[in-house]
DNA sequence: ATAAATTTTTAGATTTGTCTAAAAATAAAA
DNA sequence: TTTTATTTTTAGACAAATCTAAAAATTTAT
């Protein structure tokens, strides 16, 4: 694989954050959305990515990565989080600070880098959201997750993921005392409007609906 | 200092790097030549700088960083000589492997990461190739060193740093088991082409004028 | 000082990635 | 099944950074 643009890569990682919402097929206005470009820079690219192979394009179909296109979107979401972690494990950045410097060196180049900064965090599977870290074969290791906001009451479960990870959520998180590993206790519900009464080390809180349901938790 | 491209980088750095050659004005052909680009591209560069006065340029006279410009071009050194001292203590690089993914990281916009990065790192003074790393402010310690060239036969000297870092003068160096720290004693110096005889830890050999013009010493 | 050689700049073209506006295809509604 | 609305693509323009070829300025040599 010859290196490809900043622009490729965005656009391809894009497309394969897509894909595991809309497995048959991601739609052109999705992708302008998302990158907050033009729906015609959309087409103009997947032409581009289709010419390499990259992607499996068909006018006014939807486009879909093709094999060497997803290990290419797998390498670079490798390289993200593997910075995510470093950053925060050997650089004391917080979890809310770390994803626009990894958006920006996610694009360097080298193999042999990424191996060895790997090896140097400690092959870690996780990073700092709870995303999982592709292995440098592509390989992704499941963990059972599932939305708090799908516990029942009287349920107990452990954070281990975070589904929005905007700056903002995570400094709510923060200033309730939540982090990856914090423990979760479902103690009510309201009927009128979802929201959670949860018991966690720091004692009792309430959570709206949208809080819970951008939270994973793995029942424990 | 609003973001500059990787391009406006690239030509600070090189002006830079020039300027210490020939600090009354740094001609056009001299960073076509080291960038590997043509004259007229460097003109049209130097305009755009020169426009948000970056060098201070008047057309057939070559051209000079401004302040702003120099404080700028010592940033990208900085971050350039930071990464490789990451790479080298960190992650197992030989000194003849950095410079190439330094070129990359070294554009990576983020003044705390570069901050967290030496402190990281224990504010370094200089890169795994001797030369000095500026300070966040610009300023950079200066050392006392000579080429081996200029020793005269006799004198003893610790090997401080290379001119030419090149992947294959670093190899060579190694080859010889010549590394920063290195004690070296000139035992003789030949008078036909001015290679020398000289001593190190490891035995006695000869190098030529040319590796001796180019290996960086101090008189202990 | 004049001519020749070199350096530097301009003029115009090219590539990449983007945009706007308009046309074409598809999907939804009546 | 037409009509209407939405999505997607095309056509054409633009900015950034580059290039080639030619013109202009400077330097060197005669
Ligand atoms: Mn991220
Ligand atoms: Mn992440
Ligand atoms: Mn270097
Ligand atoms: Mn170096």
């Amino acid at each position: 694989m010859k290196p490809m643009t900043f622009s490729e890569e965005n656009y391809l990682k894009t497309i394969y954050h897509l894909m595991s919402l809309h497995p048959e097929g991601v739609s052109t206005n999705s992708i302008a959305d998302k990158m907050e470009t033009k729906a015609s820079s959309v087409t103009d690219m997947l032409k581009k990515l289709s010419e390499k192979n990259l992607v499996s394009y068909k006018r006014y179909q939807g486009v879909l990565l093709t094999d060497s296109g997803l290990h290419e979107a797998k390498m670079i979401v490798r390289k993200h989080r593997l910075w995510e972690v470093f950053l925060v494990e050997h650089l004391d950045f917080k979890w809310d600070e770390v994803h626009d410097i990894a958006e920006q060196l996610e694009h360097i180049q080298s193999e042999k880098l990424i191996d060895r900064l790997a090896d140097f965090l400690g092959n870690p599977t996780q990073d700092p959201h709870g995303d999982p870290i592709p292995d440098a074969d592509g390989k992704i290791a499941k963990t059972e997750k599932q939305l708090l906001s799908e516990l029942k009451v009287g349920e107990k479960a452990i954070c281990v993921g975070v589904k929005d990870s905007s700056s903002e959520f995570l400094k709510y998180l923060d200033k309730q005392q939540i982090s990856l590993g914090t423990t979760i206790e479902v103690l009510e519900k309201e009927d009128f409007d979802q929201s959670l009464h949860i018991r966690t080390k720091q004692g009792e809180v309430v959570v709206s609906q949208k809080i819970a349901g951008n939270l994973f938790v793995r029942k424990g």
